[in-house]
DNA sequence: TTGCCTCCTG
DNA sequence: CAGGAGGCAA
């Protein structure tokens, strides 16, 4: 009925500092001291589901912060290790601090949060382009 | 139908 | 994070 422990899930979520998307063969590679079958696929691509949901939602909150802050080129935003961005990131998936994320992800989450800040300025000149009605 | 995903709740 | 709803592709 089960196989996942606590350790699992933390295993999971530095595995998510690597990939966002694991597939499920990359999950029975990670996890291969797990007896597989269909409700611990299940659990944990939707473990990663969850994971996801955090992610973006900070990149929403923290682009909205940037723009509100003034920020009007998505190349004036940087991630680093001191960033909020990362800090919140960084509590949520490696609370403990004993790991260390790698480079990449600081990388892959710079991408991210000008991506959102891009799509969130667009959709705001859009409204401001067709008011009300129109839209 | 099955599998995976997002969105929304609690 | 877990559950459930609902969309979508295989």
């Amino acid at each position: 009925m089960e196989g996942l422990s606590p350790n699992h899930l933390k295993k999971a979520k530095l595995m998510f500092f690597y990939s966002r998307y694991p597939s499920s063969n990359m999950l029975k590679m990670f996890f291969s001291d797990v007896k597989f079958n269909r409700c611990i696929t299940s659990q944990l691509i939707k473990w990663f589901s969850n994971f996801r949901e955090f992610y973006y939602i900070q990149m929403e909150k923290f682009a909205r912060q940037a723009i509100n802050e003034g920020v009007t080129a998505a190349d004036d935003i940087n991630v680093s290790r001191d960033s909020e961005l990362f800090r919140a990131l960084n509590m949520h998936y490696n609370k403990a601090n004993d790991f260390e994320v790698p480079e990449r992800f600081l990388e892959v989450a710079q991408i991210t949060m000008r991506e959102f800040f891009n799509a969130i300025v667009g959709a705001s000149v859009l409204t401001l382009t067709f008011p009300k009605s129109h839209l």
